[in-house]
DNA sequence: CTAGGATCCTGTCAGC
DNA sequence: TGCTGACAGGATCCTA
């Protein structure tokens, strides 16, 4: 999916097509994807009062004292097709430019002046409907922890110290220990840090735990920066696959090419079940400071 | 309590 | 061409 950078971009670019605009139709094509799918009318005639997002979570609250939490998990996509403008963010795909709805097509919310899609190829993302003050007290968000920004180096130390037997990669894609990181920018963090991905969170010194980070705010700030242009960019190109993640990325998907810090060649890896690049030699299992 | 693997689902790609 | 297995920007459930 669609990470914490990711999904910051969607609340900002749907932000400016939805928030105080009524959902005048909605339509349900697979009954997984909105829980529960009964309640779906509660939305009609509703106007978006807010957009807020908690990690990797997307909460749209309504003026009816509802709230739709929305997780796009690995392939979720948010489409905004409208009078007055486009704009996707989520899992990129063809579906960014193609013809809506298709057969990835969960959910549609009707506008006035535009229609916005949920698409999710593997339907593991879904649309949630719960009364607002339930939000916070919704199991995912509750377990949350703390967003890279609201938490000191020693705090995480300590979460690092807590799971110190568990690869340090596992650790920052638990989102009970921090929030909003996923398989990309864990990859782009812990390279940018200089560290291993499967070395003990435990073996980490304070320092190595400062650096990771400082470096996964530095790639999500980034990331959200140009995330906005990037992806109308996107939209407007021809489609094909994988820009924004080629330009951005400094090893995520770039195995066999050459390291960007020292010019030896970037493998891929597969770590806590999941695919992993590092540079051998500028991330070391046994490097301590 | 923690750590690690299987699982949900659809689609694509490499290899035979 | 058709088949097979591996894999995918995530989180949860189950087991040891």
């Amino acid at each position: 999916m669609p990470e914490l950078p990711e999904v910051e971009t969607v609340r900002r670019g749907l932000k400016k097509y939805i928030l105080n605009k009524k959902i005048v139709r909605i339509t349900v094509l697979e009954n997984k994807s909105f829980q529960p799918v009964v309640k779906c009318q509660k939305l009609l005639d509703k106007t978006i009062r807010n957009l807020r997002r908690f990690g990797k979570a997307l909460v749209i609250d309504l003026d009816n004292g509802y709230s739709l939490m929305i997780h796009l998990r690995m392939t979720g996509q948010l489409i905004w097709r409208g009078d007055k403008g486009e704009f996707a963010a989520g899992h990129p795909s063809e579906n960014f430019v193609a013809e809506l709805p298709n057969k990835q097509t969960r959910v549609i919310f009707e506008f006035e002046d535009g229609k916005l899609f949920f698409n999710d190829q593997r339907k593991f993302g879904f649309v949630k409907l719960m009364p607002t003050t339930e939000v916070e007290n919704d199991a995912f968000i509750k377990k949350l922890g703390p967003e890279p920004w609201d938490m000191d180096e020693k705090e995480l130390y300590r979460r690092c110290q807590r799971h110190s037997k568990a690869l340090i990669k596992a650790v920052l894609l638990n989102q009970e220990v921090i929030a909003g990181l996923g398989n990309i920018y864990a990859d782009e963090a812990l390279f940018a840090a200089g560290i291993h991905p499967e070395r003990r969170a435990g073996s980490l010194s304070e320092r190595e735990v400062a650096k990771v980070l400082t470096e996964a705010r530095r790639v999500m700030e980034a990331a959200i920066d140009s995330g906005g242009s990037t992806m109308a960019t996107y939209v407007k190109a021809d489609g094909a696959r994988g820009n924004y993640l080629d330009n951005f990325a400094q090893i995520f998907g770039k195995q066999g090419q050459r390291c960007p810090k020292c010019g030896k060649e970037i493998k891929k890896i597969k770590v806590a079940g999941r695919g992993t690049h590092i540079c051998p030699h500028c991330q070391k299992k046994g490097k301590h400071d």
